[in-house]
Order: C-alpha cells, then sequence, then structure tokens
RNA sequence: GGGCGCGUAGCUCAGUUGGUUAGAGUGUCUCGGUGACAUCGAGAAGGUCAGAGGUUCAAAUCCUCUCGCGCCCACCA
C-alpha cells in the first residue's frame, strides 16, 4: 500500500525509547497487530477506496473463503487454506488491487445434523424425534452459532485478512433466497426432475446420500453359488443371498451358447419359503466370463438391476426397508436385519442342498461418507439434476459457446476446463475432473435430512396433471403403490409459496432438504447477492482464485463450475488451486480415533500464528501431501525471533541517521540493495505462479543466511561510533541497513503478518 | 480394471523451465561467545537423488522398464 512507507520510518524513529522486548513475543504483537488492522478498516475495498489507498477503477482481485463446516473447530487443513489465502489476498492488496476476500461458513447439513444427533442421544439418550423436528432444529442453530463464534475467532488468531463485513453463511436468508432461485430455474428447464429409482440409502442417517457421498472399503466377503431350487436349470452367483427373495429373472449373456434355450422362459420357484416368478433374460450388461454367467436380476435393491428391469420390464419387488430389515412376508424372515436374514437363508441352502460353492473374495462394499453405515440400495422417489439433458442458455460469457445456445450442464463444465477459462493447479488434477464428469450420473440433490434449505416444492392433493415422471414399468408392489399416491398430486415449483394461505389451501411443501453442496455450488456468487443485481457481483465476480483441498474437488469445486455456468453464463473463478492433505509427522491422516489431530490454536498460543503459518507454506507444493510436526513449526518461531532481534540490532545502529536524507552510497552497499531487489523481483514472480512455498523459503534463507549471517555480521565493525576515519562508509551502511531491513519486512508481510509494520 | 502421485542426508521434506561443489528444518560431533539473537554463531560428518537402461555437451530433473509405497475413480453379480 501507498502508505506503508510513512508507516514504517515512523515506527523506525519512534523506536528509539520504545520497549523492545526479548526474545520475541508472538502473542503480545500478533493480536495487537491484528486488531490494528482491522480497526483501520482496510480489509474492506471499500474502504480502500473511501481512504485512497488504491483507486476506485483499480483492478479487482477476489476470492471467496471456502466456507468450513460448523461442526466444530477448525483443524490444520483450514489453517493451511488461511494462510494460503491470506498470502495470496495481501500480496494483491500491496500491489494496490482493490482486494477481497469473502469470509463465511456452512451449515453442511447431515454432519452437523449427525453431531448434534450424536451429541443427543450421548448426553440425554434421545433421538432427533423425540424431541421433534421444531425443538431439534434449535438445538442444531444453537450448536452452529456455538460452532461459528468459534471459527470466527480462530480465523482472526490466523490473522487472516478478510472482509467481515461481508461475512455470510450458507443458510441464511439471502443464500436461501439464492438457493430457491437457482432450484426454480433448473425446475423450469426440466433439469431438476423426481424420479423414482434405486439410490443410495443410508440406514443409519436415515436419508438418501449422493453417489459422491458414498466410500467403498475393502473388505473380504462371501459369494455364494446357488440354485434357487433343485428343478430351476442355471446356477447364480451373490454375495447378499438376502437380497435374493426379492429376485425377478436371472439374467444371461446373449451370446452364451450354454443358456440359450432357457431365455425367455419363466419359471415359479418357491425360494425359502417365499415364491418367485423368474424369468430368463438375454442382457449385454452380464459377462459370460464371469462367475457363472449368470446374474440373478434384483431390481429393488441394486442400481444394475433396476436398469436391467426397465429395458426388460421386469417387476420391482422391495424386500428390504429403510431399518435395513426384511419386509418380505415369510415368519422366518419378517423384521429380521439383512445379515441375520442372510445367515438364515444360507442356512436353508445349505439344507436343501441347493448351495454349490462357497468362496471368498474381495469386494469393495460401499459405505456413507458421514455415518459410515452400509449402503442399503433402495427404490424411492427423490429428487434429481440431470447432468445431460440439454437447456438453452439464453447469456454466455463461457469461450465457445454462443447466446442461446443448446448445452448441457456437462458440456458447461467440460468446456470452461478444456478452454483454460478454468486453470486446475497443480494441472493434473484436470484429468481427476475429467474422469469424474465423464462417469456422472444424475445428481440427487434431496435428502432426508431436517437441517437445511427446504426443496421448494409443494403438493396438493387431487388436482395433479404435472406429475412426475410415471414409473410405468413398476408392477402393483408397495412401493408401486406409494408412487401411484405421489402421482396424483398436484406440484408447485416456486421461489415463494403457490399463495399466502398456501397451509390452509392443502398445500404440503416437500418436507425434504437439499444435498449441502447445493447451497456451496453458488458460494461465489451467492456471498455477492445473487440473484439480486448488486455491485458486487458486477465488480468482484467471477471470482480470481479458488484455493481449497483437493479432497473436494468433486464435491465442491465442479459444482460451483456447473451452478455458475449455469445460472450466470460465467465461470465462478479464473483459477482452482489445490493444496494438499495436512497428515501427521508420520504420514498418517489426523483423526480423533488416532488421537493425532493438531490443533491449530494450541499451535498459535506456543509458537505464534506466524510460525505456524510459515510451516503449512514451506514444502508445501500445490496438491501435495504435507507431514507436519512440532519440530518444524518451532523452527518458524525461530525464524520470527531472529527477524526481531535483527530489527533491534538496525534500529538501535540507526539512532543518527536522518532517514531523509540519503546518503551517498558506497558500491558495496549499492550491490547489496541491488541485489536484494532482484530477490524481490524473484519472489514476486513466484507469488504470480502460486509458488508460495518457493518464495517463503527464499525469504527465510536470504533473510537468515545473507541479510543477519553476512551483511549484519560485516556491517559490525562499519557502524563503530567512533570511526571517525570513515564517516561516509558508516552512513552508507545504516542507510543500507536500514533500507535492506524495510525491503525484507516488506517481502515477508503476506507471509508473516506480524512483520507489516514494526512492533512499538 | 482405469487414472494419479510418491520413493533425495539418521528423521520430515524442498529442489520452479535439465546447467557450477544437490538444499532446509531437525538430529549428531567440534569450537566460540553472553552488547541483535543461547529461539545464537563458526565449522564438520552424513546422500551411487529406489534400481536398470536410454536421450543429451550436461539428468535428481526428460523417456522406457522393474521394484516398493500411497491415493482417487469404476454398477463385475
Amino acid at each position: 500500500m501507498n502508505t506503508n512507507n510513512t508507516h514504517i520510518n515512523n515506527q523506525i524513529s519512534n523506536k528509539i525509547n520504545a520497549k523492545f522486548l526479548k526474545p520475541y513475543e508472538p502473542s503480545a504483537t500478533e493480536g495487537v497487530i491484528y486488531k490494528k488492522w482491522l480497526d483501520s478498516g482496510f480489509f474492506n475495498p471499500d474502504v480502500c477506496v473511501e481512504k485512497g489507498v488504491y483507486a476506485k477503477d483499480a483492478e479487482k482481485f477476489s476470492i471467496v473463503l471456502p466456507p468450513p463446516n460448523v461442526t466444530g473447530t477448525l483443524h490444520l487443513g483450514h489453517a493451511a487454506m488461511l494462510a494460503i489465502e491470506d498470502i495470496m489476498v495481501r500480496f494483491e492488496r500491496m500491489r494496490g488491487k482493490k482486494t477481497l476476500w469473502l469470509p463465511g461458513t456452512d451449515h453442511a447439513s447431515i454432519a452437523t445434523q449427525s453431531k448434534v444427533e450424536k451429541e443427543l442421544m450421548k448426553t440425554e439418550k434421545k433421538s432427533r424425534h423425540d424431541l421433534g423436528q421444531k425443538e431439534f432444529l434449535k438445538r442444531v442453530e444453537k450448536f452452529a452459532q456455538e460452532s461459528h463464534d468459534t471459527i470466527v475467532h480462530q480465523v482472526e488468531r490466523m490473522g487472516a485478512s478478510v472482509d467481515w463485513s461481508r461475512e455470510a453463511f450458507t443458510l441464511d436468508a439471502p443464500r436461501n433466497k439464492a438457493v430457491r432461485t437457482a432450484f426454480k430455474r433448473m425446475y423450469d428447464d426440466g433439469l431438476i426432475y423426481r424420479d423414482y429409482r434405486v439410490i443410495n440409502w443410508d440406514p443409519k442417517g436415515q436419508t438418501v446420500i449422493s453417489d459422491d457421498e458414498v466410500v467403498y472399503q475393502e473388505t473380504k466377503a462371501l459369494v455364494y453359488i446357488f440354485k434357487y431350487s433343485a428343478d430351476f436349470p442355471i446356477a447364480i452367483a451373490t454375495t447378499r443371498p438376502e437380497t435374493k427373495v426379492g429376485d425377478t429373472a436371472v439374467a444371461v449373456s446373449p451370446n452364451d451358447t450354454r443358456y440359450q434355450k432357457y431365455i425367455g422362459k419363466e419359471y415359479v420357484v418357491e425360494f425359502c419359503d417365499v415364491p418367485l416368478h423368474i424369468k430368463i433374460i438375454s442382457d449385454d450388461e452380464v459377462d459370460p466370463e464371469y462367475g457363472t454367467g449368470a446374474v440373478g436380476v434384483t431390481p429393488a435393491h441394486s442400481m444394475i438391476d433396476f436398469e436391467m428391469a426397465k429395458r426388460h420390464n421386469l417387476p420391482v419387488i422391495p424386500v428390504i426397508n429403510e431399518y435395513a430389515r426384511m419386509t418380505v412376508d415369510t415368519p422366518q424372515l419378517t423384521g429380521k436385519k439383512t445379515k441375520e436374514a442372510r445367515e438364515i437363508i444360507v442356512e436353508w441352502l445349505k439344507k436343501e442342498n441347493l448351495l454349490e460353492k462357497e468362496e471368498e473374495v474381495d469386494q469393495n462394499i460401499s459405505t456413507a461418507e458421514r455415518t459410515g453405515c452400509v449402503i442399503e440400495p433402495l427404490p424411492k422417489l427423490q429428487w434429481f439434476i440431470d447432468v445431460d439433458k440439454k437447456f438453452i442458455l439464453p447469456k454466455s460469457h463461457i469461450t465457445g459457446i454462443k447466446d442461446n445456445e443448446s448445452v448441457s450442464l456437462k458440456q458447461l463444465m467440460q468446456t470452461v476446463v478444456q478452454n483454460n477459462q478454468v486453470k486446475i493447479l497443480p494441472d493434473r488434477f484436470e484429468k481427476t475432473y475429467f474422469q469424474w464428469i465423464d462417469n456422472l450420473r444424475p445428481w440427487c440433490i434431496s435428502r432426508q435430512i431436517w437441517y437445511g434449505h427446504q426443496i421448494p416444492v409443494w403438493y396438493k392433493n387431487g388436482g395433479g396433471n404435472k406429475s412426475p415422471k410415471s414409473p410405468t414399468w413398476v408392477l402393483d408392489t408397495q412401493v408401486g403403490n406409494n408412487i401411484q399416491k405421489e402421482e396424483e398430486k398436484e406440484v408447485f415449483c416456486g421461489v415463494e409459496p403457490p399463495s399466502a394461505n398456501w397451509q390452509n389451501e392443502g398445500w404440503e411443501q416437500d418436507p425434504d432438504t437439499l444435498d449441502t453442496w447445493f447451497s456451496s455450488g453458488l458460494w461465489t456468487f451467492s456471498t455477492l447477492g445473487w440473484p439480486e443485481k448488486t455491485d458486487d457481483l458486477k465488480t468482484y465476480h467471477p471470482t480470481d482464485i479458488l484455493e481449497t483441498a483437493y479432497d473436494i474437488i468433486f464435491f465442491w469445486v465442479a459444482r460451483m463450475i456447473l451452478m455458475s455456468t449455469y445460472l450466470l453464463g460465467e465461470i465462478p473463478f479464473k483459477y482452482s488451486y489445490f493444496h494438499g492433505l495436512v497428515r501427521d509427522s508420520k504420514g498418517r491422516k489426523m483423526s480423533k480415533s488416532l488421537g493425532n489431530i493438531v490443533d491449530p490454536l494450541e499451535m498459535i498460543n506456543k509458537y505464534g500464528a506466524d510460525a505456524t503459518r510459515m510451516s503449512l507454506i514451506i514444502g508445501a507444493p500445490p496438491g501435495n501431501d504435507t507431514n507436519l510436526s512440532e519440530d518444524k513449526i518451532r523452527a518458524y518461531k525461530k525464524f520470527a525471533n531472529k527477524i526481531w532481534n535483527a530489527s533491534r540490532f538496525v534500529l538501535s545502529n540507526i539512532q543518527d541517521l536522518n532517514i531523509n536524507i540519503k546518503p551517498e552510497l558506497v558500491e558495496k552497499d549499492k550491490k547489496i540493495l541491488q541485489e536484494l531487489n532482484a530477490l524481490a523481483q524473484d519472489i514476486t514472480i513466484d507469488l504470480e505462479n502460486f509458488r508460495l512455498y518457493l518464495a517463503a523459503e527464499k525469504l527465510y534463507h536470504y533473510f537468515w543466511h545473507i541479510f543477519a549471517d553476512k551483511i549484519i555480521e560485516e556491517s559490525k565493525e562499519r557502524l563503530v561510533e567512533n570511526n571517525t576515519t570513515n564517516q561516509t562508509d558508516r552512513l552508507s551502511c545504516q542507510w543500507m541497513l536500514c533500507e535492506a531491513l524495510k525491503i525484507n519486512l516488506k517481502l515477508l508481510h503476506p507471509f508473516m503478518h506480524g512483520w507489516r509494520v514494526l512492533p512499538t
């Protein structure tokens, strides 16, 4: 900033009599400095323009803070994120750009709700249903508020120069309006639709989750090869015998000579006292080489089988419910847990001599990200976003896509990265990104969670011509009936309810809430006031950099690109910079169960925020995981102390220097300053190219091993006061030291916020 | 099955587009000094840069293969 030279000069001249504690005490300095900055208002670009810090028409630079979940406290990953972004922001601010770093928090629906549920069960032995929705939500909001306050405090302690006046929350009123607006628009374009299909059900969380929230875990499983009955011609294999009571077909490969003769035939068998009607079908999906070359088709409890059933018009018979218990109507199975049912059926198979083989295989079992519970695929009516459906994009700022062009969301997501409008750093993650899009299926966005944005859709009995897609191929099963009922209802989707008096007119709002990533996807522009046409939106969007951990590239980064290109016709950010995961000193993931979580606040208290920041920057190129040890943080506390003491030395040796009159410099000093300016150039280039880790390391090395070890050491002789023989040299040396220190501190400022101004 | 990354000093890791004796922190050893700094200074030991082959005047860096480790994605019952 243009004020800084005067500022430092004043500090220097005022310093003489000031207390200059030794050793350096970060806790005594950092808080004071941050407070000064907060009070100055310089974190707010409007204030900066007002005070003339930079011109009204200065180039802008904007970053939105990835909003931390209000599920508790920040961890070292957040600290790394704050450090990196603060460096970027302070660097650009110093270069005179109109800089905005917009903070906020995320309601993280399912994560927050399950956290509170867990706590409730632990302390009061109650479920959320025991409390009721209203009371439960009160508890969640209270918890969220407390977490928010903790997080804000931690962000401040890190020294993050965010503009608090613009703080946002993914579940506050303006963001809710944005969510409803986005939903409505997608609904009208036919991109959001309601469909009946097999989804990922989390029996513990009692909600559906998206494909991305499924975590695969390698386990050993038993595969059973058996026949439904003694006179059934084909043996099939399964790892889940309990689902077989829901089978409606056996599928074989169309070219499989072994089974040709059976295709099209139908069998009625009694399987573990359950009557089954099995049709033999042929489908390309079946691999004749694998297993017995024949697949038992369970349309209700397998996504592949469900699709197969669709193609062959097979009945869908659900036999497992939301609590992972059997619903099939036979005394020995009804109400049993799936695991128990499996044992019963295997026993029955053995008894009937139908089990041909049993072998152990490696299997990827799907579990829910948040609860860890094994996923139960169930057929359900849910809301989805269609990523393949074409729609008209009215206004496009996207290279290669014209106004009013017909495109799909997938195309939009692919185009902006392909044409480099959004650059992904490090670029190897581009491959990951494209691979994800290629495999992308409809995004399930509805959740049976209480905490979140309620779906802006209302239903009314009667009317009913706006019904969702009819699953005509579903037979008259229990679930089929439910669907029929839903279908008879009139559907209204709107930013606002169907009428002011909707409750009394028989309308009911959809009780489901939205996937938390739906609202996160809007973050770059919902925070700037969208759907309102605000100045902020005009000035700061698209943002310049989105900086986050690589593990949310799909959840968040891709969804932001989706939402922004669709709703605004423009990219959400120009660069997507990914940092790695912060692991413990042995390279393990930090987790509660391992007890190796390092609390950033504790490190800040012990070593200072600047030391903590430096330890997270140096040796951490984009995208690489870093192992962090306390030793490393301690090392940078020593560095802070070094800066402090070097500054003390310089200041106490230039007391008789008139800093307003530049003396004639000797060659040696000219050269030193030239070299330092070259370093400044070099570091600027590093920062422009996101090589923060290199810039920080170079600064560290220069300050300690060149400036302190060489330049200051060599200056000691030259500074001797009674060295009257060469006053010119002494004066030159003084000036050089003062100048070099100032430049060093300026260069250090983005990294170590405590060194913006000299301590008083 | 597909993709990505890693293997550099005892330990944890840097090394930007290939270019002088390969660096940092930490640890070890010797010495110094308490008027910037013991959260210190000077110096030392310690690396066939996983292995093999290739490209090049020149390779830790580029290419191929091998070994070891980690991660992500995928509807093989």
